[in-house]
DNA sequence: TGCTTGAAGCGATCGGGTTGCAACAACATG
DNA sequence: CATGTTGTTGCAACCCGATCGCTTCAAGCA
């Protein structure tokens, strides 16, 4: 039975093999931005994957965490969502997702596609307009918050 | 029969007259930022508005703008739009609509708050979440650029 | 006409992100 | 295994929108 970490492994080789498939070269920053991310799970700022990528090796700079996922994105393995305010935070490409971001206090609902479906079709209808919220999140007020 | 520049200048008067009210002060920056705010109409990035400003007052200096334009959220009169990647757009808080802006060639629809309502009634019905996307914009491709 | 004190002007700073460039090292090749 | 090519990295400088601290100025009151 393999661990979660094999697995983790197995797609890390994979996306790794995707950058030598390119011409690419795998380097130890790669491996270990894209081990940081597959651990991290979901939401990761840069900031956050800077630090956990540093904890381990101190020399990998900002900017090379940014090209990294800069490509991964290109390789469509990651894409970024900005919350507002700046700040952009990164998730493995998997699912197709909506982000729901709270003003209050910050916090990030997933939500499926299909919730914003009628939206979507409404506004086609109306304005041609072709609804993508994918890189950015939609505001509002968590249930906690709203209370 | 008054005409569109009197109409104006009773609005400037009454927005200059609520600073008044709150022990604020009535400058030539102020008098002049407004001015140019009811004359972009909607959608006016700090920039844009500093520029108009200071073609009539060169010494207003962009940080007058931003104070200014805080001064004027917390009276209720403006609001700012996120769209993306940084800029924010500033409009009279006159009616209240959202924002479509196309990620391909940055044109911004605006469109009535009822569109959403079915959006935000599902989300709040499934999530708890309340969706108040006026201070950022919902991303997409406009008519044509869908195409 | 002064006085008080809220704003303005200025430059520095901030935060997230990008870029130019020299040095390095991954990989192919001999 | 040594070598050369060239994709990547580390670094520092920079960009852009926005904000802040501080001194100076002037709006509006007595």
């Amino acid at each position: 039975m393999a661990s979660v970490e094999s697995v983790d492994t197995a797609r890390l080789e994979r996306i790794l093999a995707m950058f030598r498939d390119r011409g690419g070269r795998v380097t130890t920053p790669r491996r270990t931005i894209i081990t940081a991310l597959l651990e991290a799970g979901s939401h990761v700022t840069a900031d956050e994957l800077a630090d956990t990528v540093q904890s381990a090796h101190p020399d990998v700079h900002r900017s090379t965490i940014y090209r990294c996922l800069g490509s991964l994105e290109e390789l469509g393995v990651v894409d970024h969502v900005h919350l507002g305010h700046g700040r952009a935070v990164y998730h493995l490409a998997d699912e197709s997702h909506q982000h729901l971001v709270c003003e209050s206090c910050g916090t990030v609902v997933e939500v499926p596609d299909k919730v914003f479906a009628t939206l979507a079709k409404g506004v086609h209808k109306q304005f041609g307009f072709l609804v993508q919220p994918r890189h950015f999140a939609v505001a509002g007020r968590c249930r906690s918050c709203a209370g």
